[in-house]
DNA sequence: AACTTATTCAACCGCAGCCTG
DNA sequence: TCAGGCTGCGGTTGAATAAGT
């Protein structure tokens, strides 16, 4: 069964130039074949001019699809397997400076597409804001970013860079005290990220696998540990704050020869530890996750962290424990 | 086991801006 | 100046798969 098969679908309808035409474009997911072709033919004569590039590779595809495929998928550069926590927080932080600007943010996240972020806001990120019952673009949701998940994020990757010992060279986060009246109301004890200064342009300088956050008012920097972005750590990503579960392999159709789409999840998280000392201790939230099992570390707390993070919500914006 | 619902992400679409003749 | 083509961006869709009932 051809599964483009639509293309020709209702063919009768048209006249013979248009059947034609329809016949010769392509769409839909891209067979091994094509990839090959693709690849070969940049490989030897560069990218750009995508439409007569198709043509000339043999590709009944637009030159916006070979562009997107190339750029998205086939770069020898891309990046294939889950956001590691130093990106999640770095496209936070990014996305909390220039908003929807996903190929800005994508610039410093090497082998990201802006796709691929994209897709990582709209499915997670957005996906909380929907089960906090506010927007996504709300002062409330932004504050629940800056305030609870940010510091979370920078916590998990100091647990992450601990567990893995010696091999984290320097790990260092600085979370400065903060002067920002909406969370004065918060225990001294925890530690707050500062807001960025929205015109502060430098703030992120650049990001070679390591968030390297420069601001004046100081907020948080991870230098060579465990998780960022060196090259042994492509194929093991740690979950992100919530998804901390064992994500399906990529579900591309040409997954088969890809390896890195080979990925083991979840050896490099920890329990989290009582971060915010409001009730966070997981094991109490949720007795029934288990952190530790057979010498591993896993974490299956999809649900403990959405709690978590209702929890801190509720506690920061409603008073309720 | 069968069915429904939720999730993920590759791919497509429309639009705006740029370039060139 | 203008028209047409190309490129890149952000929004959206839908197939595949996982999870839930």
């Amino acid at each position: 069964m051809d599964i483009y098969h639509d293309e020709l679908d209702g063919a009768n309808n048209y006249d013979n130039q248009i059947i034609e035409e329809e016949m010769e474009l392509r769409r839909g997911p891209w067979t091994l074949e094509e990839d090959l072709a693709l690849m070969n033919y940049i490989t030897q004569h560069g990218e750009g001019r995508w439409n007569s590039l198709s043509r000339s590779a043999g590709l009944n595809r637009t030159g916006k699809s070979c562009r997107l495929r190339w750029l998205n998928y086939l770069r020898p550069d891309v990046r294939r397997g889950n956001i590691t926590l130093e990106e999640q927080l770095l496209i936070l932080e990014l996305h909390s400076r220039w908003g929807n600007r996903w190929s800005k943010i994508a610039q410093h996240l090497p082998g990201r597409t802006d796709n691929e972020i994209k897709n990582y806001w709209r499915t997670r990120v957005q996906k909380h804001a929907k089960q906090l019952k506010c927007d996504v673009d709300s002062k409330r949701f932004k504050d629940t970013m800056r305030y609870i998940w940010m510091p979370r994020l920078v916590e998990r990757i100091q647990a992450a860079a601990a567990a893995d010992g010696a091999s984290a060279t320097t790990t260092q986060y600085q979370l400065n005290s903060h002067n920002n009246s909406s969370m004065d109301n918060m225990a001294s004890s925890q530690k707050i990220l500062p807001v960025p200064q929205a015109d502060n342009s430098n703030m992120l300088g650049n990001y070679g696998g390591d968030i390297l956050v420069n601001a004046n008012t100081t907020s948080y920097t991870v230098e060579n540990s465990s998780t960022a972005g060196s090259s042994d750590s492509f194929g093991t990503p740690v979950s992100d704050l919530t998804d901390c579960y064992n994500y399906p392999v990529n579900q591309s159709t040409n997954q088969d020869y890809y390896p890195g789409n080979q990925l083991a999840y979840g050896e490099t998280l920890t329990g989290p530890a009582g971060y915010f000392n409001q009730g966070s201790d997981f094991t109490v939230m949720e007795p029934n996750n288990q952190w530790m099992d057979d010498g591993n570390i896993y974490d299956n707390s999809w649900n403990v962290d959405d709690m978590f993070l209702q929890q801190q919500f509720n506690n920061h914006f409603y008073g309720i424990n």
